[in-house]
DNA sequence: ACAACCATGTAAGTAGTTACATGATTTA
DNA sequence: TAAATCATGTAACTACTTACATGGTTGT
């Protein structure tokens, strides 16, 4: 489980409170790792109780905002687990799932899914690149600047596997239908 | 959620045991959805509850398994399920979360594990690779061979598109402690 | 002063994992 | 006949999701 050790890394990147975690989430950081506000707060909690971070309240603005820091038992505990080992996540691919029910039972009503789906990933690929455009146009060449735009070319290489991969189902599909029919 | 309509298929394809069905998670359907023989076991039985499927006992062999056969309201489900809409599951890669916690707390001990998964992924791949080939010789070219020859294909790209993304990430990390150094 | 919203949470439920249990059957 | 394995499960736990709660802040 990443979680913990996802906010520890961008607490250190900048003390934060939980929202502003949060939103960060939706952002950069959740382009990787997608965590919920819920899951966020708890999980501050228990980073809290296990001594890793603490908090304190910060006037920024007006609002007061819980802020968290991470203590050097955090930073020891993210590099002790970087040098552990943890099995590959299982692959789950429900659109996967769709083809082979689609193949077993007809294909009617997948290809709109497929459609929506292939839209859903062009429009984040747009978005990464634009992001890509964006930081390599102010990066600096620092090498925590490009283990980012590693990261996000990574996931720019991902979705462009999406839209081959839901391109090449439609496409078997169609065939598919016309040999049923 | 897709175990459910995962197991339908599968029992459609072929009315099945728990147990023949968590071998072929195993195999060939765990290729793009995974799940453990007690998830199998318990949604069986809510299968059954629901009155998708049937089970009886068949004596294969000398052993008594129990089979189940999917019935034609589970048949049903399947297809309006096909035509219903579900969001893309979150992107949840901890090896990213280890690149970036590696870029803010340094390389030590990351590389051994991102090499590990580079190997597990070539395995994988080759194993992937050995299956195309047996299924292209013995392909009849029906279109249901031909779909799961497409989702074979998927789970080929993307375990290129890893060992791609991993060797990347090993490169730039290390630039990255070069830097530090 | 009241509505909208922001920040922080709690509660309940679902999906999935890990560890253990039981009886039956095959193998040494 | 004892040990190993197979087939089917139960129980307890963890991670995550969805829905709701509360009190403070900002805008009108």
């Amino acid at each position: 489980m990443s979680l913990p050790h996802a906010l520890l890394t961008s607490l250190i990147e900048r003390p934060s409170s939980g929202s502003e975690l949060s939103a960060r989430f939706d952002r950069s950081i959740g382009h990787f790792w997608h965590a919920t506000h819920q899951q966020i707060y708890r999980e501050l909690a228990k980073l809290e109780k296990a001594g890793w971070v603490e908090s304190f309240f910060a006037e920024e603005g007006e609002r007061k905002k819980k802020t968290y820091r991470v203590l050097a038992a955090g930073r020891e505990e993210l590099k002790r687990w970087l040098a552990t080992e943890e099995p590959p996540l299982p692959v789950r691919s429900p659109l996967m799932v769709r083809m082979r029910a689609a193949a077993v039972v007809g294909t009617q009503g997948v290809v709109p899914e497929l459609r929506r789906h292939l839209r859903l990933h062009q429009e984040k690929l747009t978005h990464y690149l634009a992001l890509q455009a964006r930081d390599e146009a102010r990066c600096q060449g620092s090498s925590t600047e490009l283990v980012q735009l590693m990261i996000l070319n990574s996931g720019i290489q991902l979705e462009r596997y999406w839209i081959e991969t839901i391109e090449q189902a439609i496409a078997v599909l169609a065939q598919h239908s016309k040999d049923v029919t």
